[in-house]
DNA sequence: CTAATATCAGGACAACTGATATAT
DNA sequence: CATATATCAGTTTTCCTGATATTA
């Protein structure tokens, strides 16, 4: 039922917004199904997509980052260190700082769980959406960015 | 490995999976700053909604809905108890089993928090979005579902 | 007597706080 | 000396495994 009527209505809106609550839920627990995880502590993954997306940094700057203390993550940086996900480099100009950055093994995996989570989606679209909806999507998702658009 | 799907159109589809798969992740991640979780552990918060979708239920079958053991279940449970934010009631006709239930202070606590995500997302679907694009992300709502559906 | 429910006891791990060595 | 980085200890929390009482 398209309703177009130009009313800025509060109850078809919170409708929706309800509707999109639940959806987005679901849609992000389905992605998170897919891929493989691998068993690391969730604040593991956090410095591991920190490291990613911002580049090396030290022990301290990626405490300050994730909200836990230089001691913590010295140990979850270990178990990283162990696992050959992350990599130590002493900072030559600064004795005290230890450089952590990623390993290529580490990209590769993160790449891979991000390639999974995204085909499972990409065959789902394919699978359930005929081409003229998969372009109504596609439409829809660039009104999406706007709302989370800073 | 990227696609296995027969169909044409793989290219399109996979720029549009990745649109999606980063788009649900940062609206899941501004839905989640609005609401005050409460500092409940994840096992609790899951048991809290999983008693809300579920009805009442006991330790045991939470135990095993949760993937947890009957006796981290307890103590998991005891907590919420102390918190009262569920009760607990014998099984007039099982005398081992103790049937809990949400407490009438965490229905209200589970529907404040949802209704200041909702509210996020209403405000912003309104201040961002014109009524007729409105309409379209409804309709783009109805094929998201499907992505979901068993 | 066997099976299921709930709990008590102790261990493993990841986070915390406090204290210490080293470098700026 | 004052500050910052990293680490060494011990504690708390949340899960686990193992054992026990109660009821079906």
């Amino acid at each position: 039922m398209s309703n177009s009527s130009g009313r800025p209505g509060s109850a078809r809106t919170s409708a929706l917004a309800e509707d999109m609550r639940l959806l987005i839920g679901k849609l992000k627990r389905r992605l998170r199904e897919q891929g493989d995880h691998g068993d690391l502590t969730p604040s593991q993954t956090a410095v591991l997509l920190r490291l990613e997306k911002g580049g090396p940094a030290t022990v301290s700057s990626l405490a300050r980052s994730e909200g836990m203390r230089p001691q913590s993550m010295s140990s979850a940086i270990a178990a990283l260190e162990a696992a050959g996900l992350v990599r130590g480099a002493p900072d030559p100009d600064d004795g005290r700082q230890t450089i952590m950055s990623l390993t290529d093994a580490c990209r590769e995996r993160i790449r891979a769980g991000r390639a999974a989570r995204q085909d499972w989606l990409s065959r789902t679209i394919t699978a359930r959406l005929s081409p003229p909806e998969q372009d109504e999507l596609a439409a829809a998702v660039r009104l999406l960015k706007r709302l989370i658009d800073d």
